[in-house]
DNA sequence: ATCTATTGATAAGG
DNA sequence: TCCTTATCAATAGAT
């Protein structure tokens, strides 16, 4: 319609576009509208443009309400049209789901912690000290291998610095002994003063480890002595 | 267009309405077709026929981008419409925040049942063998109450069975009395073959409990005493 | 935006 | 539903 017939493809020149478009879309929402209004139906139109702008027209200006029975009426079509009826889950229904497992979760969680006791039945805390005792047996046994490799992280540790420190110890000897031997005239308070022979230092909370661990109550805090103890006695 | 000008108004005669439909909808989607071919705009055109049938057309055949796209820009209109900016808390973000929280609860769980304990640090274990120490406790203490009221129950069940016995001890000798009174010719043995003296009855699994209870050991089953012993020794 | 020549949509009838 | 045809609404291009 128009002058000369319209090819069936993108217009290219922008203003163009742009005009067609304005009188095109008024047609088809009048057109939209005649429809429903003529025949009865339903109508729902959206058009966005290039742009992104939004124009619509729906019959009785409810749009939602023509999206909620397409919703409807896809829903059905892919119900009838599947051959596998999968159950079509909702959100809504696997929040509730949800929510139920957190609450049967939330409520065994306080058991375990020793709350809300008086619910359950004498079965029913007799496995629970069970399950408890296992627990605390599992854990105390992890706790322990935790503690052992500590224990065996320092003393490997107190060994290389102990080792270090008799190296310097010998290594400082001889220095003294060199000297001694080169300067032999040398006032030695002098010497003691500024560079005494060190002792081995201290190393502080690790300790001191001398040979293999005849002090190592020195070396394990006492809380570990304790669980330790705790641990031997029970698992 | 057509043979003289239409009414803008519900066409009353159905088949009229009908063929009107027909015509009109192919109209219809044909210029949604082309605006969205020539302008590049996207379109999606609904039509519910009176009889609830379904046509639609949508730019690249698919109209739940359409209508997702739609959706999106209703919000953001809402959004900048209304005043009052509530958080318009979405169900997919609650349902997120669900399942982290479910999944939070489960890892918890675990390590209460004592499972994955190499995840925890000997802080975080030392924790858990705490609260374990003391859930355990209170389920003892718990499951002593339990017992100790079955026990109280059973006592009186049993006090009460005893007295009964008694009495009817008591009314039967009375019984013999007065029947050897009235009838002192009649021969003993034929008396004691057809109605004997009954003894107290044997209880069955409650056991018999003379006076107090000093054999409350057959009262008492052996996993009571034991979960007694247990949950005295600790707690 | 308005005008207008032309096309395309479609009402009525078969 | 499809065809035909008369009629006129829609609109492309110009202003």
């Amino acid at each position: 319609m128009g002058r000369g017939r319209v090819e069936l493809k993108r217009i290219e020149k922008k203003i163009n576009r742009h005009v067609t478009f304005s009188k095109r879309r008024s047609g088809l929402l009048k057109k939209a509208h005649e429809i429903s209004l003529l025949c009865d139906a339903d109508v729902g139109l959206i058009v966005f443009s290039t742009r992104g702008k939004l124009y619509e027209y729906a019959t009785d200006a409810c749009m939602e309400k023509i999206l909620e029975r397409y919703e409807r009426y896809s829903y059905e079509e892919t119900q009838l049209t599947s051959t596998n009826v999968e159950p079509q889950v909702s959100l809504t229904v696997e929040y509730a789901k949800l929510k139920a497992r957190l609450e049967v979760l939330q409520t065994n969680q306080r058991h375990y912690m020793g709350e809300d006791l008086n619910a359950l039945s004498l079965k029913e805390l007799q496995n629970l000290e069970h399950q408890l005792t296992v627990s605390l047996k599992r854990t105390r046994t992890c706790e322990n291998k935790l503690m052992n490799e500590s224990i065996a992280e320092l003393k490997k540790k107190d060994k290389a610095l102990q080792d270090e420190n008799t190296s310097l110890v010998k290594a400082i000897r001889e220095e003294e002994e060199l000297a001694r031997k080169s300067q032999p005239e040398q006032q030695n308070h002098d010497i003691n003063i500024s560079s005494p022979v060190p002792q081995p230092l201290s190393l502080g909370d690790h300790g001191e480890v001398e040979g293999q661990s005849q002090q190592s109550n020195a070396v394990i805090p006492p809380w570990m002595l304790q669980h330790m103890h705790e641990s031997n006695s029970k698992g």
